[in-house]
DNA sequence: ACAGCAATTGAGACAGAGTCTCAGTCTGCT
DNA sequence: AGCAGACTGAGACTCTGTCTCAATTGCTGT
C-alpha cells in the first residue's frame, strides 16, 4: 500500500515539475496500474475502473498514460500484437519478453550479455542507443507439454495473423 | 529485373502449391514490392500503385501481403510506430533494427553472437523459440552530428508519442 | 468455344485503437 | 468574487486493418 503511495508522490513530483496537478483521476489511474498490473492494456484499464465504479473517460486514459510514459514510470511495449501494451518501470526493470504464440503467455527475462553485446553493435554503427525493444516469439514450456509442435521460423508470422483474425 | 522475375515464379509455387492463382493484381503487388521498396507500409503501396495507375483495391493489397507473409516472402515487423511495417524476406537475410528517433532512418544489422545468446536463454526458460524482433531506438551519426541530444532513456518513448502527432 | 465452378476482386461497411475538439468544470491565485 | 489555466467527458473523427457480398476472372473438362 505505501508502495503505491510513493509511485503516486513521484508522479505528483513530476506533475508539479511540469506545472501540472495531480488530479482525483489520475490518482486513481495510478492507483490502479501500481496495485496490480504488471503488463496491460489501455482498454484494459477502462474496464477494471468501471468495475469498480470509478468513473473515467478514455481520453482521460489515453492522456495520463501518455503522462506516465514521459515520466518515465511506465513504458510503452509492442508484445506481437496490433496494438500497445504498456509495463509498469520500476528501478533496474529493464527487461526483454518471451511471448508464447500459443497461450500469449508472457515470459520476462534480463541478460546483461545481451546488453552489452547490443551496446557493442550500436558502436561499431555509430549509433547512440536509448532504447530497446526485444521479443522473442515462440512455444512455451506448458504448451509443448500439451503436444504443440514448434513452427518452422517462416512460419509463426502466419501463425500471428491467424491469431489476430482468431481473435474476433 | 530477371530478379524480380525469379520472385514473382516463386511466389507463383506458392500459390499453386496452395491451389491459388497469380492474378494480375499479385503480380503488380510482387512487382511494386520487390522492385525498389525494402521496408515499406501497406498505405504506401496502395499510394505507388495508385501513382502508376495501377488499380488495386486497399483489401487486395492486405489480402496479397498475408500471402506473401505466408509465403514466407515478406515478414512482418514492428518498427516502433503504431502500425505494421514488412520488410522482404531474402536467403539468409535474418537481421535486427536500429531506428533513429529523430529521422526515422533504419539501420539493419546481424549478429550471430547476439542469436546464440538468445537461443541459450530460450533454453534455460524451456522456451522453444521461433522467431524474434528486436529493435533498438536510439539517434544516428548524422543527427548526432546535427546537434541531437541523446536523450535519456527515460525520455525515448515521449519522442516516439511525439513523432505520433507529427504525423498529422 | 463454352458451361461450370472456385478463386478473386473492388466497393464500401465495419471494427478497434487511439486522438482531437469543445464546452463545461475545477482549482489556485489575487 | 473573478480570472486564468489546467482538466475532464462525450462524442466525433482518423487510421489501420478486416469482412461481406455481388460481380468478375480464369481454369478445367467437354
Amino acid at each position: 500500500m505505501q508502495t503505491i503511495d510513493r509511485e503516486i508522490t513521484r508522479f505528483q513530483g513530476f506533475l508539479e515539475q511540469q506545472g501540472l496537478k495531480l488530479t482525483t483521476e489520475r490518482k486513481s489511474l495510478v492507483r490502479e496500474i501500481f496495485a496490480t498490473h504488471y503488463h496491460f492494456e489501455a482498454d484494459e484499464l477502462l474496464f477494471k475502473l468501471k468495475e469498480k465504479s470509478i468513473k473515467i473517460s478514455r481520453a482521460t486514459i489515453y492522456r495520463t498514460l501518455e503522462l506516465l510514459v514521459k515520466s518515465g514510470m511506465v513504458r510503452r511495449v509492442h508484445l506481437g500484437e496490433d496494438h500497445y501494451h504498456y509495463e509498469r518501470v520500476t528501478k533496474n526493470s529493464h527487461h526483454d519478453h518471451l511471448v508464447c504464440t500459443t497461450c500469449g503467455s508472457v515470459i520476462e527475462f534480463h541478460d546483461s550479455f545481451l546488453e552489452a553485446r547490443q551496446r557493442e553493435i550500436c558502436e561499431r554503427k555509430k549509433f547512440t542507443p536509448t532504447f530497446h525493444n526485444l521479443q522473442i516469439l515462440g512455444i512455451c514450456d506448458a504448451c509443448r507439454q500439451k503436444g504443440q509442435l514448434p513452427d518452422s521460423p517462416d512460419r509463426v508470422q502466419m501463425i500471428q495473423l491467424d491469431r489476430n483474425s482468431l481473435r474476433k
